[in-house]
DNA sequence: CCGGCCATAGTGGTCCGACCACATCGAAGA
DNA sequence: TCTTCGATGTGGTCGGACCACTATGGCCGG
């Protein structure tokens, strides 16, 4: 009889779906600022407390910014804001997945390189360089980490495909890399990551795609088949 | 001088990555129930509000699951829950970055369909049949649109990568294929779009994994081609 | 007239306590 | 023994209060 309430799922879920169509048909623009939350909460019928819950979900999820003392803002909706998120199955992933999520970085990863191969800037190529002089000239574990996620991040970014650069940056993230790094490392790999790498980076120096597809996959391969190796003794 | 302050980020962010670490660390098991919110609450020194928000964007990240009156359990971690989410990223993205997405979505499917020629069972291949013959049976959109989504997502689950399937799948969501479909099949694509499924079947059923790799591709990036020409236009 | 300071209003962040809706399980009954 | 149904505990919702922070604009001193 009540034609005034659907009723279908938690108020809460209820307030996600209405926030998020009213973005997707473009009532809210990104940047723009929303409503206080104690109006949306009016606006929608429920509670401060329900409509707080659903802004901090689609906050997690890249979609809203809460700035204290200042206001609830619609991201710029990059790829970056939203596939952040994409680190959380990385960090939680064990056994079989990791070999599953390291299998699709290589095809991504390969695919993205031969891709900068052919479009990377001269200013790229020296961001690139940068980081591959540095990766070699510490020992401390952690800076060479921090070098090695850059190196890939300038290639992904170098590849022109912004989404594609955001997912390898989840696949790559920093605590997933570690746990997976440490143990190839501790067998002595470096010498081998450093031919990987440069072998890398000299097929982005010759614009050579096909062969800059070929070293990303051999260098993400090589991670790939050590752990399945690990995985099955 | 107080130890036990750390204060950092608002308390409720503090509460999800607590929460995440003990699942990383694997003092919580896939499946197990967790305490119920206000002893959580209390263990963690917060309020139940506080507490709830970070159950709460947990939730929609598909790593808590809270079953009204009976409490709250980690998910299995499957692939599919951990990259549900990824379908709003689809769902919210427009214009240039739709085109991305297709990159990506054809990277992935050529090689997802490569490695299915290879590996696909017989029964996963009658499946397969079955609804590309259903597709080619009807004439509601709707319909067609369904059975396109289960064919593709087979073919993704015969190559034996969940993981890989399951971003597929959030590539493929149901709103992000209906906006794009929509226009491409308007402009009498039906015909192309059989012929492109046909062949996909054919390689697939010739164990030819080099050909369903070219098929995939092709039949991805006609639909990337043609988007890419309306928003130029 | 100009610039920096600061009171104030408005916002998100946190907490509390109450009640409701639902799932579960055991005791009472057939 | 099986079924029923009530008690208990759980997540879901609500309303209000207060705190922490931002931003604004007027005031004061220069």
């Amino acid at each position: 009889m009540d034609e005034t309430a659907p009723q279908k799922g938690t108020v809460t879920q209820r307030a996600i779906e209405q926030i998020k169509t009213m973005i997707a048909e473009g009532r809210l623009e990104p940047g723009q600022r929303l409503p206080t939350e104690r109006d949306l909460a009016v606006q929608l019928g429920i509670s401060r407390s329900s409509m707080r819950e659903a802004i901090r979900a689609l906050t997690v999820l890249g979609v809203l910014e809460a700035r204290h003392g200042s206001g609830i803002y619609v991201t710029q909706l990059q790829a970056g804001d939203l596939l952040e998120t994409f680190g959380v199955v990385a960090d939680l992933s064990r056994g079989p997945r990791l070999v599953e999520l390291l299998e699709v970085r290589r095809i991504l990863e390969s695919t993205a390189t031969a891709l900068a191969a052919a479009r990377i800037t001269a200013d790229q190529l020296a961001e690139v360089e940068k980081h591959l002089t540095a990766m070699n000239a510490t020992d401390d574990p952690d800076e060479i980490l921090a070098h090695d996620l850059a190196f890939h991040r300038e290639i992904a970014v170098a590849a022109g495909n912004d989404t594609m650069a955001a997912i390898l940056e989840g696949l790559s993230s920093r605590t997933f890399r570690a746990r997976v790094w440490r143990g190839y490392q501790e067998e002595g790999a470096f010498a081998r990551t450093r031919r990987e790498h440069a072998a890398i980076h000299r097929a982005l120096a010759a614009r050579d795609p096909e062969a800059a597809r070929a070293a990303a996959a051999a260098h993400v391969g090589e991670v790939e088949e050590w752990l399945r190796a690990q995985l099955a003794g």
